[in-house]
Order: C-alpha cells, then structure tokens, then sequence
DNA sequence: ATCCGTATAATTGTATACAATTATACTTTC
DNA sequence: GAAAGTATAATTGTATACAATTATACGGAT
C-alpha cells in the first residue's frame, strides 16, 4: 500500500545541495569534489552522486574534467526565466481550468485563502511557501506531464533564488489578489480566463523582479 | 588540456536506454528493474541507477515503488512539446542573431548546407541529423542556459520520437528551406527576423506533426 | 476453502573497495 | 635556472558487498 516512494539520501543530498548552491552558501564558479560534500553531508559517495547527476540535468552544476562547478542562477537566468514563464504558464493555467478534479480545485482554493491569511499576518516565510504550492497545484493539475516537467524547474529555481533577494513582503498583497483571480477562473472552468489572469500575474511578477534586480 | 568530459558508462547508458524507450523497444507501462537493466546493458548498477535518475528528472521514467515504470513520450505529449517551443524557440533564434560568434554562426551555415545536400541526395536519416544539429546550435548559441537546458530535453524527446515515426522526407525540403531563412537572419543580426523565421518554421512543424498524429 | 502470519526471495538504498585517469610536485638533466 | 619526465597523490568511474525494505509464496489455523 505505499504509493508514494519514500524519501532517500538522495533525495535529501538533492534538496540540500540546490538549497545550498541557489541560496549562497557555494560562490558561483566554486568547485565542489565529491569527497568534501560526502564530508560535510555525512552521507557516501553513492547518494551525492546521484544528487550531482540531477543537479547537472538542471544546468544548476557543470562538470569540468576536475571536479563540479557551481553554476548557480544569476539576475539574467531569473529573467530568463521569467520570459519563458510569461510564455507557457498561461497554457499550463487553461489546461489546470479544463481539466482539474474537484479535489484538486478545493485544495487551490486552500491554498490562496492561506496565502491572503498569511499576507494579513505579515508572515513572508509562510506566503512564499504557499504561492510555492499555488504554482505547483496548477502544474500537477493541468495534466501535461511536458508542461509539468518544463515548468517545475523553472520555478523552483526562481523560488530559491527569491528566498535569498530582498523581496519578501513587498508585491505579496498583489500577487495574491492576482492568484485569486487565477484561481476563480479555473474554478469556473473558464480556460480563456485563467490563461489571461496567470499571463497577467506573471507579467507583473517579471516586472517586479526586473525592478528589483536593476536589469533589462 | 582535456577541455571535455570523457564519456562514460552512465552517459552511454543513458544515452541508449532513452533511446530504447522513445523507439519503442519497451512498451509504456512496462516496469524496469535495475537487475534486468544490468544483465541487458552489461554493466554494474552504479552507471544504470545514474541513468535512471536522469530519466526520471526529464519524466521518461517514473518511480513506484517496485522498479521503474517507462513513462515514455505520446502523441500529446509531442503536440504539447512543440506548443511550448512555438512559443519560446522564437526567443532563442532571436537571441542566438544578436549573441552568435562568427565560428558558431559559420557552424550553422554549414549544417543547413548540409541539410540541402542530403535532401537532394534524399537521405533522411542525415538530413534529420542536420536537422537536429541545427537547432542544438541555436540553443547552444542563444546563450542563455535557462532557453538551453529548457529546449534541449524538449527538442530531444520529439526527435527520438520522429526516428520512430512515419515523417521521414515528407517536409524536408519545406523545412530546411525554413531553417535557411532562420539562418539568414541569423547571420545578418535580425533578431526580429531570427524571431518570427523561427515561429514560422515551428507552426508549421506543428501543423504537420499534428495531421500525422491525427490529433487535436 | 479462505485468511492471516511468517519466512523467503527479490529489489532498491547505501557504503566501500578497486581501477583508471589526471593533476601536481619533485627531481634530474641540460 | 628552466624544462621535462617521472612518481605520487587526488579525483572520478565502476563494481560489488551489505543492509533494509517490500513483495510473494507457502503453510497452518479457523
């Protein structure tokens, strides 16, 4: 009866490594040798390797004959990210309108009225977490495994880059009011709707960032 | 002076095993043990497990519990992958215009010549290898790794996938003539044109991948 | 006969041992 | 003193051994 794979050192490694790489704790361009990450995890060389195996997938590392080196994000790959999100994720937003359980709309709809609680409280730490899921939902919920594994990354990538940025509180209050309008729209199963709404969102999420990081 | 990293077994694992998905050599659904993987591929776990973490990162393979289950690429999934490029390959053909280098923009010159060649020697398997050369370029050169490690994984799925499909020469000639025009522009610096060349080429891509697929 | 429990087998997760490659440093020679 | 070559150390690639978990099959009890 398990139907979720449980959690490995991998995984772990994994997760702790990008949190490392995007948050600062590795200077970009650093190498980084197996044998001192197994060190400082405490795990062997068996799960950091299968961690750096993914991270490279991500461009988030490069090998380089001697070692890893850390590639990181920079302002311009949040922009980047950005461009393409404006892009796609609106389609991501129709399909999610047209093909989201009941169960799946019940738990966006959590998800947004958490997040406007937290914004009231002036709790950053806890909005992040749920525009996090908000994303996420949609992406899970619009039944495009393409769209999901194309998207997924991008996003995680620009939520831990934003975790170190002095964003925090700043476009909270609009950013959710906007999430409710994405979120009113699928469940109304109005596609049309939600792919104007989330293209809305994201273009003034792009705005916002690229105010803040002085690019463009 | 080794400028690239030596190819190793996990590389040619993966490189085959993906192979061996997307042309079908194992029906979607059908569970993968590492054991099998081994015995078939005749290497040791270490290089097979690295593979299938990389697979599993780009959604061809998918935990559960009891082995690995091949996810593998459908119809849909290729309709919703060249969605997704129609609307941000434009950007990297613009980009690669304006950030190119001379040798790489000679590069390009020379695969669509190529392309024109094994299209009037009526190769296919070499024009679509040109075909693909072509646009791993533009990513290549657009210089943005975010566009790169976003499109490639993309790219790549549709093209194992096309090996496997009827479309051989059918578009050939339509399509290098497209790629001749991206390229143009490409060298002359037009990014507007690289731009709206490349979303040219893409829609009609799309549109004839779809009446083959006999979808949407 | 069926259901439950235990034992065994299969499979994955992790660590470690070994091999091969590459870089670095030291020594020797010119 | 500089350069080249060799030896040694460091690092990654690969295989295998071991542990833990999970599924399956068999046997007994009701």
């Amino acid at each position: 009866m398990n139907k979720h794979k449980s959690i490995s050192l991998a995984d772990i490694v994994f997760e702790r490594l990008e949190n490392d790489i995007l948050g600062g704790k590795y200077a970009y361009g650093e190498v980084l040798t197996e044998a001192r990450l197994c060190e400082e995890m405490g795990v062997s060389r068996t799960p950091i390797r299968e961690a750096i195996r993914r991270l490279e997938q991500e461009n988030i590392l490069r090998e380089s004959g001697k070692g890893m080196v850390v590639q990181g994000i920079t302002a311009e790959d949040i922009a980047d990210i950005l461009d393409i999100r404006v892009r796609i994720e609106g389609i991501a937003a129709r399909r999610a309108a047209e093909k989201m359980t009941p169960e799946q709309k019940k738990a966006l709809v959590n998800a947004v009225d958490l997040q406007e609680f937290y914004v009231s409280k002036a709790d950053p730490d806890n909005v992040q977490w749920q525009d996090h899921a908000f994303h996420e939902m949609i992406y899970e919920g619009c039944g495009s495994t393409t769209l999901q594994s194309t998207l997924v990354p991008l996003h995680r990538k620009a939520q831990k880059f934003r975790r170190a940025s002095v964003e925090k509180i700043n476009r909270a209050h609009e950013s959710t009011g906007e999430h409710r309008r994405i979120c009113d729209a699928i469940l109304a199963g109005d596609g049309d709707a939600a792919e104007a709404a989330m293209n809305d969102h994201l273009l003034h999420a792009r705005e916002s960032m690229i105010g803040q990081l002085g690019i463009d």
